[in-house]
RNA sequence: GCGCACAUAGCUCAGCUGGAUAGAGCACAAGCCUUCUAAGCUUGGGGUCGCAGGUUCAAGUCCUGCUGUGCGCGCCA
């Protein structure tokens, strides 16, 4: 190893307050260890830092009595008490309380919530970014629309999940890699490949009459038919079918792979890495995959049982080679071969994740559609099987979108387009409402998705709502520049703020909430849940607009002072960091915050 | 029939991997603009967390069994 190649370690100012106080508690527990009034080897890890469920209750809240209670062999309550006289010796601890069962409660100074304010200043939009994740390598897979036609609202959903799901984990430490998995093999683009043929033949002046079952009717495919009349003239229709499908699938896949792409782009989404499953095929990826299954003895040749209660109606018991999935926790064995002796998608589908551990994934998640969810427990025991337990797959099943207007389903007037195209969605809206409504669901929850609603500018449309916050941000701090000519504004400046002169209740629980935000980053990348973010804002931004508007009542709580600009600037932190953590949040989501609302 | 997911206020949904008296918006009722953007805010009523057991100091959260809904169920991807 060389010696540039060894990382130079910054060290950084943990900027999660409440990780800061766990340690804390485990200092103090640390004490009480070599005091001898705590037994030894106890396991720290299940102590929280919390904030309490009420404000009432203190700043912060800790459950380390209660768990280690039983361990240590004496009462919460009792441990809670020696506990709570270590934690008072901390200068910024004001009080300690204990509390129901052995909640131990602390309140602190108001300059630790002071404080954070400088420390969200100054990091700016990396306020947040934590080293939980250790550069460990993660690989998002998301998207992976089969190229067999435009993108519609479903897969949009699972754009933008995946999409933040990615940027939430960068922002938590992980190194991340965002792919698409192209679809380009089987049966399915086939049928690309012969309607894409039909529309050419009708691009040549050929009346193909209605499209025939087991074709693709999509009208999309009609310009990719001119074009490739344009390319190839007549020639193709003397060819026979062997020789001008490879030639027109591969047509066709490579132009509606860069529709998808145009489209994932205007919508922000871009992958680190897009991998052919032909290629992959072609490369005996899936051949070296089957054989190291052989050889862990988890292939055999056998037949399954009918499925019971709905038997198919061709069913016959046949012979086929199967993976022991059962070993490992799936229902049955799943086969690997169909009849014919080629592989099924399965078996490219565990070369591919396979592929992916090989590249030094072993944290991979794959963002799917609900109706994988038969295909989840298969794929999680085939990656575990071949390698061999070190490797983990996260499935997140992304629920329906129903697209509607005013309440009224829209539906897509053309033959055979049920669903919405992305693209129109796009149009009508713009892509940082997409990307926020979509992330205003769980990734379970079917979302509704309403045109005139996500566009309406009220309260009710949580878009609006948080970006007015923002833009109301940078509204006051516009007039603060005018109202006092040459004060600097910059963050950098407004760190130096008195930001003690912020003592009020209302002020002190806004920037209690601002304090989550590290937090938040942490524990929603941890369960790869990146909605948390949006209702996270949308808590900001209740709870800025509410002081805003009680400085409307009371003069002391508002932002500008014409007369007093020592007031004015401490009162412009607080705002600047309000702004800078929704903007934290914004870039999660990766939607573009609005400085100004028309 | 089997598997997976979901079930929380009248409606739409959160609930920070087991914490304290379960939250928010809408709707309903009553209020607030000579204000840095009222495109907003305040207060109030409203709950057997689908049902029944279990695990422990503690369960909306974990386990088991039911009920309902959705998705899937040998050579589609």
């Amino acid at each position: 190893m060389t010696r540039c190649s060894i990382p130079i370690l910054i060290q950084r100012y943990d900027m999660n307050i409440f990780n800061e106080f766990r340690e804390v508690v485990v200092k103090s527990l640390e004490v009480m260890v070599a005091a001898g009034n705590l037994p030894s080897g106890l396991d720290f890890s299940r102590i929280a830092m919390e904030p309490p469920r009420e404000a009432s209750h203190g700043d912060m809240a800790t459950n380390a009595a209660m768990v280690l209670a039983k361990a240590a062999g004496c009462k919460p309550v009792d441990l809670a008490r020696a506990l709570s006289v270590e934690l008072a010796k901390d200068e910024r601890v004001v009080s300690v309380d204990i509390a129901g069962p052995g909640f131990i409660n602390l309140k602190l100074q108001p300059s630790v919530w002071q404080n954070a304010l400088r420390g969200i200043l100054s990091e700016g939009v990396r306020y947040g970014d934590s080293t939980m994740g250790a550069g460990c390598h993660v690989n998002v897979e998301y998207v992976s629309a089969n190229p067999t036609g435009p993108m519609h609202t479903a897969h949009a959903r699972g754009a933008v999940f995946g999409d933040a799901l990615a940027r939430l984990l960068q922002k938590a430490g992980f190194d991340v890699t965002k792919e698409y998995y192209v679809n380009d093999a089987g049966r399915q683009v086939e049928i690309l490949g012969r309607s894409t043929f039909l529309r050419y033949k009708e691009a040549l002046g050929e009346d193909i009459g209605e499209i025939p079952p087991g074709f693709y009717p999509g009208e999309y495919l009609k310009e990719i038919g001119v074009k490739l009349a344009q390319a190839h003239g007549e020639s193709l229709k003397a060819l026979p079918e062997e020789e001008w499908l490879p030639l027109v699938r591969g047509f066709a896949i490579s132009e509606m792979l860069a529709e998808i792409k145009t489209d994932l782009i205007s919508m922000g989404v871009n992958h680190d890495v897009f991998t052919s499953e032909r290629a992959l095929v072609e490369s005996g990826a899936v051949e070296k995959a089957f054989a190291t299954l052989v050889e862990m003895g988890l292939v055999y040749e056998g037949v399954l049982e009918p499925p019971r209660g709905k038997t198919p109606e061709d069913w016959e018991p046949r012979p086929q080679t199967l993976f022991r999935a059962t070993q490992f926790g799936d229902d049955v064995d799943r086969p690997l071969k169909k009849s014919d002796g080629s592989w099924t998608y399965f078996a490219n589908d565990i070369a591919y994740h396979f592929d992916k551990y090989c590249r030094g994934f072993s944290e991979q998640i794959d963002v799917l559609g609900a109706d994988h969810g038969g295909y989840v427990k298969r794929m999680q025991s085939a990656l575990t099987a071949i390698s061999c337990g070190k490797a983990r797959l996260d499935v997140k099943l992304m629920q329906m979108v129903s697209t509607l207007d005013n309440g009224v389903p829209v539906r897509m007037s053309k033959r055979a387009g049920t669903f919405v195209t992305l693209r129109d969605v796009l149009d009508r809206v713009g892509r940082d409402v997409v990307r926020f409504i979509m992330l205003t669901r769980r990734n379970d929850q079917t979302l509704e998705f309403d045109y005139a609603k996500v566009t309406e500018q009220s309260r009710d449309n949580p878009v609006f709502y948080v970006q007015y916050a923002y833009a109301r941000c940078c509204s006051v701090i516009r007039n603060a520049a005018e109202m006092f000519p040459g004060l600097d504004v910059s963050a950098a400046e407004l760190a130096k703020a008195d930001v003690g002169r912020l003592g009020s209740e209302e002020e002190l629980a806004l920037m209690r909430q601002l304090a989550l935000w590290p937090r938040m980053v942490e524990a929603a990348a941890e369960a790869h849940e990146p909605h948390r973010i949006a209702y996270y804002l949308m808590e900001i931004a209740a709870a800025f607009h509410a002081l805003w508007t009680k400085g409307r009542e009371d003069a002391n709580l508002r932002f500008l002072y014409p007369d007093d600009m020592p007031q004015t600037v401490a009162h412009l932190a607080l705002l600047a960091s309000v702004q800078t953590v929704l903007a934290c949040g914004f870039d999660v989501m990766g939607v573009v915050p609005v400085e100004e609302m028309r």
